[in-house]
DNA sequence: CCTCTAATTCCACCCAGTGGAATTCAAGTC
DNA sequence: GACTTGAATTCCACTGGGTGGAATTAGAGG
């Protein structure tokens, strides 16, 4: 059964035995990304690549179902409470998230630093949990949820050190045709080299927001890989905060391979 | 266009131009509710009345898609992490939590009131947010997203008090059959007494879970249609309680219809 | 090693889904 | 009020993707 898991890249090739227009429908759900809240069934032609018979045949049938709902005022789509729900019910349900949240939430209070759960998918990061060290409850901003690059982050980074060359690959290839200048220049030596970290001392560290460091550790755990991170807001030296982070993060990592019966 | 709009309850039966493996593909998804975080392909089958056969082949498609993952211990599928960032997208770009969400949590500091906002997912409310008083942010667990009863609660009277006398009639089908015994007795009488008095007052109140009272309002906005609530644990007379919610409610409500230009 | 259950694959049937073209709709614009 | 424009929907003939039942395989437990 195990090979049968797909790797998030292989997605849309494998069109053998999947169900086209299931795996359409959820394409649909899946341009509406951050930045795109609304989106109109041109709009979503043009992104999908669908004709746009089909898309407002499946947009209907998605509004049916209670996946979208329709913005009367803009003429167009929008996400319906539904996904709420779904969200809710993963949270809730996840043994991980159980597990590891409230430690997360220890340790950034004893460290003051945030400390972030996340898990591939497809070419992006998607934030778990993050606790945010010293937010004001009313600034807090939700981010369970969020994406981030894959390329770019710790996170990722650590992530992708769990993988075989030959899966990396196709996620190598959507990097370099997404950050086509950064790429020969510097960024894939850096993902390269943060494997390396990972592969020997446990971790890798990055800073891809300006003031903000962070570093991360995979994590394996039934049958899953996730990823942990350590970060905080700071203009020292990169250097010296890591040593402040790193520590934390591998006690983390330690502890919770401790509560899972180590894999 | 309004027109096609659907409401929560045709959603299986208008066969015609739906599609039907993208429907049958979502129903395995919500299958996945609170207390089923795990399912093998048998359970999903029995749930939803699909053939094993096509179960399988969905589920399969969905684990390709991103939108459920393998759990390799259980031997069954859980939901993936992409359904958390269909709900942060959700989240942070809709305009009606963007605007009432501030306003929710002043109400709820200033009063020392739980305050919510729910909208209709076919027979039951989903909290969009809701903001609890004086939790200590370590116990506060993630309600948005939540599923409560439409039968029940004040918001889901509130938000029935809405519907024509014809789009109710598919929903009160589905609670007689679901709360065979109260239905007759008091269910019915309850639900059509609060729809009067949201109607007549304003607002209507319920209790569902002993010690909390909550009275809530009907928010229509953009096309759709949301509902409000303010709530308390306590243990005095319901009708004490009551007033003490439902100034703050709705003084929330025509705050809210102030700013979006009055519907 | 055998048994039992669950999951997957096979297969023939056939209707559901497709995309391009035509039509309808909504909203500006003169 | 008629015209224009852009988008969304519906129509239609074609065909290949999806279906469910049966057979097969895989895994867990005794």
């Amino acid at each position: 059964m195990n090979e049968r898991l797909q790797t998030p890249t292989d997605s849309k090739s494998d069109s053998s035995t999947n169900n086209r227009s299931l795996l359409r429908g959820i394409e649909i759900l899946r341009a509406f990304r951050a930045g795109s809240y609304t989106l109109g069934n041109s709009e979503i032609a043009e992104r999908t690549g669908l004709a746009k018979s089909t898309v407002s045949r499946l947009t209907q049938t998605l509004v049916c179902a209670g996946m979208l709902e329709i913005d009367t005022e803009q003429r167009a789509y929008r996400l319906a409470p539904a996904t709420l729900s779904f969200a809710h019910s993963m949270r809730t349900g996840s043994q991980i998230l159980q597990l590891v949240a409230p430690k997360m939430r220890v340790l950034a209070e004893s460290q003051g630093i945030n400390v972030g759960l996340a898990a591939a998918d497809r070419d992006e990061m998607v934030y778990l949990e993050s606790i945010r060290y010293k937010r004001r409850v009313a600034f807090r901003n939700v981010v369970s949820g969020q994406r981030v690059p894959m390329e770019l982050t710790s996170l990722g980074r650590a992530y992708l050190s769990t993988l075989s060359i030959k899966e990396r690959k196709p996620l190598y290839s959507i990097f370099s045709k997404r950050r086509a200048v950064q790429w020969q220049a510097s960024l894939l030596n850096e993902i390269e080299s943060a494997i390396n970290d990972v592969q020997t001392l446990g971790y890798c560290a990055a800073s891809w927001q300006p003031g903000v460091v962070a570093v991360a550790a995979p994590l394996y755990i039934n049958g899953t890989t996730y990823a942990l991170n350590t970060s905080m807001t700071t203009n020292e030296n990169l250097t010296d905060i890591v040593k402040k982070l790193v520590l934390p993060l591998k006690d983390l990592v330690e502890e919770i391979k401790m509560n899972t019966g180590l894999q």
